[in-house]
DNA sequence: AACTGACCCAACCGCAGCCCC
DNA sequence: CGGGGCTGCGGTTGGGTCAGT
């Protein structure tokens, strides 16, 4: 019944790793790359599962490791990342050099987790609910409920026509590149309105655009969205930011389960974390 | 000194997504 | 297109350590 095991359990060492093995284990790695790695234990001469070896070389052994206490300002990013992605330990491990998605997983289980826990404690008097299910980020509620985002990114699947902001002049103009500035208002004569941002996948050559309504938490995990794939799997020619100010052209156009978020560059959002919008 | 409970963290487990055949 | 294998992720576990009694 169900899944065979990802390796045969019997012969295998289990536990703790031993200093030789992490040596074999190391020098391996060092010689043959990482990957491969159902079959690096046999290849190199451990007893060890792969996922076991993976695990060792990704949470202990790899070079780039950060040894030591997580610092204040490694703290104060945790706590930030996580209102913002929930448990994706290994999108937030991304944005701290050096530290695995397990430390980070243990930092906050053992520490954080508690201290947040007692600080909503304190601040209400009813227990914290729990987030809501990926589904329920539809637009007639996501302006007012900013929670932890879907960190998977997501595609526009309806399409109208858009007038709201004339096609620019020059055609060939590469709206994915960084010079244009996705959080420039386009009409900064409302400001009410500003919170909300609209993506357009399109070609402003062709006669369909693909809009999306975002709120900031929504406007962060569409950037999720790796431009280059996002192209490639829409097969449309450009993507590109837009401040918006008129609601009642906003469509809901949110799916869920489809497009990937590798590639992400939180980095140049992190002007998000000091918005006033979090929660 | 011995015991016990809390805490920490490395390692394990199962699931899901991706890729290849 | 479907199935199987591989990899990566997040939740959980268990053993070691430490502080309190």
């Amino acid at each position: 019944m169900g899944r065979s095991p990802c390796c045969s359990k019997e012969g295998m060492n289990r536990g703790a790793w031993t200093a030789m093995e992490d040596k074999i284990l190391t020098s391996y790695i060092k010689v043959h790359g990482e990957g491969k790695w159902r079959n690096l234990p046999k290849r190199a001469g451990l007893k060890r599962c792969g996922k076991s070896c993976r695990l060792r070389w990704l949470n202990y052994l790899r070079p780039d490791i950060k040894r030591g206490n997580i610092t204040r300002d490694e703290e104060e990013l945790i706590v930030r990342l996580h209102k913002l992605l929930g448990n994706r330990w290994s999108l937030i491990a991304g944005r701290l050099p050096g530290r695995t998605d397990n430390e980070i997983k243990n930092y906050w289980n053992t520490t954080l987790g508690k201290r947040t826990k007692t600080h909503s404690s304190e601040n209400s008097p009813s227990p914290p609910s729990p987030p809501p299910p990926p589904n329920e980020h539809n637009s007639s509620n996501s302006v007012t409920k900013t929670q932890v985002i879907r960190t998977k990114a997501t595609k526009c699947t309806k399409a109208l026509i858009s007038l709201i902001h004339p096609p620019p002049a020059d055609h060939d103009q590469d709206y994915s590149s960084p010079s244009i500035d996705p959080l420039k208002p386009q009409d900064d004569h409302d400001d009410d309105h500003h919170q909300n941002f609209l993506l357009y996948h399109g070609s402003y050559e062709g006669q369909q655009q693909e809009m999306c309504n975002y709120e900031p938490a929504n406007f962060l995990n569409a950037a999720l969205f790796n431009n280059e794939d996002a192209k490639l799997d829409s097969g449309f020619d450009n993507i590109m930011w837009v401040g918006h100010q008129d609601h009642s052209l906003l469509q809901e156009c949110w799916t869920t389960d489809s497009c990937a978020d590798h590639s992400l560059d939180l980095g140049s959002l992190t002007f998000l974390l000091d918005s006033e919008e979090w929660p």
